[in-house]
DNA sequence: GATATATAATAAGCGTGCTCACTATTCAAG
DNA sequence: CTTGAATAGTGAGCACGCTTATTATATATC
C-alpha cells in the first residue's frame, strides 16, 4: 500500500492532528471547551497559580496567545486571574470548581480518543511510533527557531 | 525513557505537527509562501485548472477557508482564477510561472525538512511510524465528522 | 416554462496562533 | 537614588481554520 510513505510525512502528520483536535472537539463540544483550552486547562491542573509567562512556555506558544486564551477560559469561567502580592508583573492563574470537576471527565476523553486512533496497531508498533514521535519533536526542537525558552518538563502530561 | 506514553499522544501529535510546520515555514520564508499555502500550491501543480470545491475536497478544509486562501495567493501572485465558460459558477484555479518555477524549490525544502525530522530513526522504524500514522488517519477518518465528502485519492501526495 | 433543489463561491464574524509595539513593574549597575 | 535592561502582560492587526447565511448559477421535477 505504502511504497516509501516518507513524502507524504507532512500531510500525514497534519491529518492526524487536524483528525484528532476535530474529534476531540465534537466529544467535548457538550463541555464548550475547545482542545487549546483544555490543554490550558490541563496545564494549570498540575500547577495551579501559575503565572502567565509560564504557561506560555509550557504549552510552547507567544505570551499574547496565552493572554487571549486566557480571555476567553476566564469569560467562560474555567480559571481566574489573580495578582501576584510579591510581583504585581504577575496573573496567577487558577481553576475554577467547574474546571476542576471537568477535570477527571477531560482525561478520560482523550484517552478514549487516543484509543480509537491506535485501533488495530499492535502495541510494539505502538512503542516504536510513540518513540517515533518523541525522536521527531528532540530533532525539530533541536536548533531552529530559539525564539521560546526551552523547559525540561520531568513530569509526562496527563492527556 | 518512555514508560507508556499513549497518554501523551495528542500532545505529541500536536508538538510534531506544529514544530515542523515552524521548521518548513522559516525556511520557506524567502518564498513568502505559508504551509496552507504550499499545500494548496501542491495540489493545484498536480491538476491544474481544478476547481474551488474541488480543492476544498481535496485539501479537506472547508469551501470558505479555500475562498480566503486563493485571496491571499491571488494577491501574491502565486495563482489566477478563469471562470468556466461550461458553468459560471465555476472558477479554476491556475498556477502562475512564478508558482510553476517555486514548486520544486517547495519539494526538497519539504524533503529535506522530512529528513532531519527523522534523524536516527531507523528504516524499518520508519515504516512502522508512517503505516501508523496511516493507520491513525483511517480510524479518525473512518466515522464521525461526515461533513466533507471523503475523496479516494489514488496518486500520492509529492510533498 | 416554472418552480424547487443542489452546487460554487463568497460575506460576516469568531477562535487561536503569530509579529510588532507598548505599558507597568522589577532588577541590575552606576 | 537614578538610569537602563529585563520581564509580565496586553493592544493592534494579520493568517487560516471554522459556522452560518447569502448570491449566482445549474439541474431536476412538475
Amino acid at each position: 500500500m505504502v511504497s516509501d510513505g516518507i513524502d507524504r510525512l507532512g500531510f500525514l502528520i497534519h491529518d492526524v492532528q487536524r483528525l484528532m483536535r476535530k474529534r476531540f472537539e465534537a466529544r467535548a463540544s457538550g463541555l464548550g471547551l475547545s482542545s487549546a483550552q483544555w490543554r490550558l486547562l490541563v496545564r494549570v491542573a498540575k500547577e495551579d497559580g501559575v503565572a502567565q509567562a509560564r504557561l506560555a512556555e509550557l504549552l510552547e506558544i507567544e505570551p499574547i496567545s496565552v493572554s487571549r486564551l486566557v480571555d476567553r477560559m476566564e469569560e467562560g469561567g474555567w480559571i481566574e486571574r489573580r495578582s501576584d502580592a510579591a510581583d504585581r508583573r504577575v496573573r496567577m492563574i487558577f481553576l475554577t470548581p467547574k474546571a476542576s470537576e471537568a477535570y477527571a471527565l477531560i482525561k478520560s476523553l482523550a484517552g478514549e480518543v487516543y484509543e480509537e486512533s491506535l485501533t488495530g496497531v499492535s502495541p510494539e508498533d505502538r512503542r516504536v511510533l510513540i518513540t517515533g514521535l518523541e525522536a521527531m519533536v528532540q530533532n525539530l526542537a533541536d536548533d531552529e527557531t530559539p525564539s521560546i525558552e526551552k523547559v525540561k518538563n520531568t513530569e509526562g502530561a496527563a492527556a
